[in-house]
DNA sequence: TTGATTATTTAACATTTGTTAAATCATTTC
DNA sequence: GAAATGATTTAACAAATGTTAAATAATCAA
């Protein structure tokens, strides 16, 4: 997917304010193990995956917690940098070699007060991620583990098999230990 | 709180543009038991609550998940409506007599193709919920049923006397046993 | 290829949470 | 205020998930 095709995703943008929006834009990569972004800091840039696979973390009384993860096409985001310059709840690392597209966050805010545009394209980016947290709410509250990680096989069939079963397990909310026993008895 | 200081959480507006974002806005209100929202339509009007207390549940094979509470000064929105004009999740249940600010979705979203600065304020609400959702998200997956209750006592102890413990226990993600348990052990 | 390292599964037992039913407490209505 | 209804707690047992440790499988580097 390239990057336009990405951005078209939220909101159409006219020709000219794409190419605002593309001058903030700049390609970079790491590699797997690299820590994109940290809790502790507040983050100035914002990314989106052009390659490659990465968790969110967070750490609770020594053990890690995933809660999230993105691949090619997602936006990569410390929200509460972005939306309220405070420092975040959760690191990044990539699990991958990464290809990413990073936008400064300083310069996607002065956007925000001249082009209404973009201002629409902001607007449909925080709703779309939006409802991929309710989403997501939803399901841990209602679902359990069996049928969540049912659903992550349907849908997210190459998470599984290019990230480590320990991540996904404390993305489900359970152990390790406990999702081999789920990956048994559905067999 | 009244409606102006509500708005002007989320985005200080100036007064020309606030004037045409109240336009859209009416008051009314419902009795305890009235069903405001429903999963099974697209809602056209979104509220924020001016007195009471409301619940969002989904209905999960018989039996009823409470995933969301409302009170003063919180916005009422099927975000599936509101974002994707698609029917939603939830159906929003009023547990007390409540006083509403009523907003028309298609006047807003005319707004924000008009007005910049009530772009900007639709962009930061949403934005506002996107950072909620995530803390809830987190909380939900990092902390066990003792210590989300024990928040919520810290936090929102008039929710837990305004609330029956059935919808609270259903809210934590767990039975009314188990919270009676819980309510018990940390005594 | 082989040995070393890392990831995953399995087993045994402990703890937590769910289920059902009954008991207690609170609220409403006549 | 007594009876009836609804909410909350308690008890006993069942099911699910966690914990620890060992066994197996997969991957990597010399």
């Amino acid at each position: 997917m390239n990057l336009e095709q990405i951005l078209d995703r939220f909101y159409a943008l006219p020709p000219p304010s794409k190419t605002s929006l593309l001058k903030c834009i700049t390609e970079l990569s790491f590699h797997k193990g690299h820590i994109l972004l940290r809790a502790d800091k507040i983050e100035k840039n914002i990314y989106i995956i052009k390659k490659g696979i990465v968790r969110a973390y967070s750490n609770h009384d020594g053990n890690e917690v995933t809660f999230w993860f993105g691949m090619e096409g997602d936006p990569v985001v410390s929200m509460r940098s972005y939306v309220q310059n405070q420092h975040g709840y959760e690191d990044i690392e990539l699990l991958e070699d990464c290809e990413l597209y990073e936008i400064k966050t300083y310069d996607l805010q002065q956007l925000y007060h001249e082009d209404i545009h973009i201002t629409n394209w902001g607007r449909k980016f925080a709703e779309h991620e939006l409802i991929k947290s309710e989403e997501r709410l939803i399901s841990l509250q209602i679902q359990n583990a069996t049928e969540r990680y049912k659903d992550l096989l349907k849908n997210n069939a190459d998470l599984i098999q290019r990230v480590q079963l320990g991540h996904i397990a404390s993305y489900l909310g359970i152990t390790q230990v406990s999702l081999s026993r789920i990956r048994a008895d559905i067999k």
